[in-house]
DNA sequence: TTAATTAAAGATAAAAGGGTCTTTTATTCT
DNA sequence: AGAATAAAAGACCCTTTTATCTTTAATTAA
């Protein structure tokens, strides 16, 4: 449902708010979450675009958790990575699903999205933490 | 989480299903569905191959519903299309995600994919049934 | 003000998922 | 037997997603 993607910026979103008033590089970041580098460059320049983080670049610079940070919700960022059409997509990927013209197994699945909608909507990043074990990947 | 292809599969097997003892052809139910013809054709083939369905080539035949088909489980549909790893794959598209070393949002995506596992080792293609508009696409 | 550093941006490429087209094989009907 | 029909099989292509590599621009420190 949500991408690959998205699941970087979570990640990495968390790993900086649980770092507050401490610039990480891309590399840093990449290397402990076990993402690409460079892609995961261009997720966080999306994040920051969006002011969900900051960032500053040169010696020293890197990007950091800023005001809107600990307060964003999944959705803040499934918006900015995905769009928020993800959340309506069908499960079984049928073009128009609705309940006026539902896939076979719409209601289970509209259960199991208005849950999940739920907490995209309601978790900020600050009630969520990376694995406490030491292997972030 | 499980693909668009599968979702194909269970659509078809369901129509199959709704017209027992009858044989249709590819064309028909890709019209039907809405599903790329060619395309559809690899899936039923797949289907049959796994016994959830059956076909019988030339001038009258085609697919239609055996006796394991009314019974069969989204599962086994799943597991023939997908393979069941679809089912255990981290939402977030973390690599290694289990109770030991979890992702941010484990536990509420346990949750769900729990629900939904049991949506699909319980529900039988006989207890499915396609949209009661016409439009089936 | 120059060198070093780091994010930003852009160009390309690899991989995966879907989709199309063509040929082959089995079956049925004349 | 031959023609027609429909699934099976295979080759190929397109699009999207994910990944890599290179260049540019901003910032800092010496």
């Amino acid at each position: 449902m949500i991408s690959k993607t998205c699941g970087y910026a979570i990640r990495a979103i968390v790993l900086l708010n649980e770092h507050p008033g401490e610039k990480l590089g891309v590399v840093q970041i990449a290397e402990q979450l076990g993402i690409p580098q460079h892609f995961l460059s261009k997720v966080l320049k999306d994040l920051a675009k969006h002011q969900l983080i900051s960032s500053v670049k040169g010696p020293h610079g890197g990007y950091f958790s800023n005001q809107t940070t600990p307060n964003a919700s999944l959705i803040d960022i499934i918006h900015v990575i995905d769009g928020l059409g993800v959340l309506n997509k069908c499960f079984l990927g049928k073009d128009r699903c609705s309940q006026t013209n539902p896939c076979p197994l719409h209601n289970e699945f509209e259960k199991s999205r208005q849950y999940l909608f739920e907490v995209f909507r309601n978790r900020t990043i600050s009630q969520l933490n990376l694995s406490d074990a030491h292997n972030l990947i």
